[in-house]
DNA sequence: CGCAGAATTGATACATCTCAAGCTGGGTGG
DNA sequence: CCACCCAGCTTGAGATGTATCAATTCTGCG
C-alpha cells in the first residue's frame, strides 16, 4: 500500500490511468506540466472518512484508485448516499469553504489532491479545466436526477436490479470482462451501503438480493461478486428499459 | 400576456429582473450587448409542454417568469419530478443535442433563448458565461442531492413540511413578504405535482397537508395559499434543522 | 346554476420497516 | 490446527406507513 502510494508519488500525469476522464483531461502538456508542480497524492484506507460535513475544505482532489460515498444524514441517524465517487470522479467544489457532504472510502483509495486557493487560481486562467468541470458536473447532475427517480419511483426489487445494472456497466466501460453473454460483477458494497444508496434497510436488500437469485436473475459466489446470465433481463427488473428493453 | 410578450422584446438586459442571477449574471456591459443580440423569447402558457425528452434541442434558455419542472417517466407511467425551474434557471446543456427530460410549464412562462450553436460558441469564447453555468450547475447538484435525501429517507410529513419550508426560503429570498413571524407562501403546484415532485401519492399529499394543518403547523387560506405561523417548528417537521433547529 | 377539475376523506391492501433470532466465513489466539 | 469470535449477512414474524380504490366535497368558471 505505502509501496504503491511512493510509486505513484513519482508518477507523471502522462501515464495516469485516470489522465482522460479527469478533471484534467482536456489540458495540454503545457497545462498538465503546471498541474504536475501542483498536485500531491493522499491514501485512505477503506472505511475511513476522508472529510466530515463542515470540515474546512483546502483541497480538491481527483479520486485515482477505489470508491469513495458522499452521504448526508439526518439528526435522528438516517442517512442516505447522495453520490458514488469513482476512479477519474472530483471531490470538493471551488469556491466553497466547508464541505457539504461526509466523504468516505470504500475501498482503500488513492486521491490526486491540489491546494484549493492555488487550483482555483489555475482555474480561473485555464479555461479547458473549467469547461472539463462544467461537463462533469453536468454528467453528475444527470445521474444525480436518474438516482431521484430510482429513489422515488421504484420499488425495492427495481432498485435493486437498477444498481447491479449501474455497477455492471461502469464495470464494463472499464474493464470489458465480458464471457460471451454472462458477464461477473463484484459488489463494492456491503448490503448497509447499498441501503444507504437506495434509500432502504439492509434487510430489504438482504431479501431482493435473495429473491433476484431465486428468480434466476443474478448468481452470487460468495457475498461480493455476482454473475448476470442474461443483462437485458436485468434491465428488465430495473424498471427503465433503456437499452433495447421489450417494447411492450 | 402577449402584451407582456410584447414589451419584454423590446426590453433591454439592463433591465432584466433576473439580470443578475441568470447565466449572464457576470457579464460585462460588452458581453450583454452580444447577447442581447442573439436572444429571442419564447412564452408558454400553463400546463403546456415545452419540451419532450428525446426532443432535438436547438435552443437554450433561461426562465425569466413563471415556473417549470423537470420530470422523468417509467415506461408504465410512474412519474418523478427532478427539477423545478424558476426565474433564472437555465433549462438545455450545452454539447447535447436531445432532451433528457420533459418540461413542462407550470404555470405561464416567459423563456429567454438562445440558439444552441451561437451560444455555444460564444460560451467558447466568454469565460464569464461558462462560469457562472458552472457555478449554476454546481448548485442544482447540491439541491438534487438534498432531494435525494428526501426522497430517500424523509417521511410523507417530513417530505410535505421540506416542500413548503422550500418554497418559503425561494419566496423570501426573492418577494421578502414577511409579516413579523408569520409569512405567507403560494403554493405553485398542484397537489398532483408536490407528489411527482415528492415521490408521493397526491392522496398521501393531501393526507399529510390536513394533518399539518390539523396541528397547527400551516394554516389555509384556500387550497393554494398557506400561512406559516412560525417557520423553525415548520423546519423542525421537516427534519432537517438546517436553520436553528432545535439543537437537542 | 351546474359542471369539471382539484382536493379531501375513508376503507383496505400491501410493501417495506422493525425487531429478533440464527447463519456464515474468514481471521485470531490458544 | 482447532475453537472461537465477530462483522456481515440471511431469514422470520409482526407492525406500520403509504398506496390503492372508491366516494364525496370543494371551488372556480363558463
Amino acid at each position: 500500500m505505502l509501496q504503491d502510494h511512493q510509486t505513484l508519488l513519482q508518477h507523471d500525469c502522462g501515464d495516469c490511468a485516470i489522465r482522460h476522464r479527469a478533471v484534467c483531461a482536456r489540458c495540454d502538456t503545457d497545462e498538465l506540466l503546471r498541474l504536475e508542480q501542483m498536485k500531491y497524492y493522499r491514501s485512505y484506507q477503506a472505511g475511513q472518512t476522508i472529510v466530515w460535513v463542515g470540515d474546512r475544505m483546502d483541497f480538491v482532489a481527483s479520486v485515482v484508485t477505489g470508491i469513495a460515498t458522499l452521504t448526508q444524514t439526518l439528526e435522528d441517524g438516517r442517512r442516505q448516499m447522495v453520490g458514488l465517487l469513482l476512479p477519474s470522479d472530483f471531490v470538493g467544489r471551488p469556491g466553497r469553504a466547508t464541505a457539504a457532504y461526509d466523504v468516505t472510502a470504500t475501498t482503500d483509495v488513492l486521491m490526486c489532491c491540489f491546494r484549493k486557493r492555488p487550483f482555483e487560481d489555475m482555474m480561473a486562467r485555464t479555461p479547458h479545466i473549467a469547461q472539463r468541470l462544467l461537463e462533469m458536473t453536468l454528467d453528475e447532475l444527470d445521474a444525480a436526477r436518474e438516482w431521484m427517480l430510482l429513489l422515488g419511483r421504484k420499488t425495492a426489487r427495481e432498485k435493486i436490479a437498477s444498481l447491479i445494472a449501474i455497477i455492471a456497466r461502469r464495470d464494463a466501460s472499464l474493464n470489458l470482462r465480458r464471457a460471451a453473454g454472462a458477464l461477473a460483477v463484484d459488489l463494492p458494497l456491503t448490503r448497509e451501503e447499498m441501503a444507504d444508496y437506495l434509500g432502504l434497510t439492509l434487510e430489504t436488500v438482504s431479501r431482493q438480493i435473495s429473491a433476484l437469485k431465486r428468480d434466476g436473475v443474478i448468481r452470487l459466489d460468495g457475498k461480493r461478486s455476482i454473475t448476470i446470465p442474461d443483462f437485458d433481463r436485468l434491465l428488465e427488473e430495473a424498471g427503465d428499459d433503456a437499452d433495447g428493453g421489450l417494447p411492450v
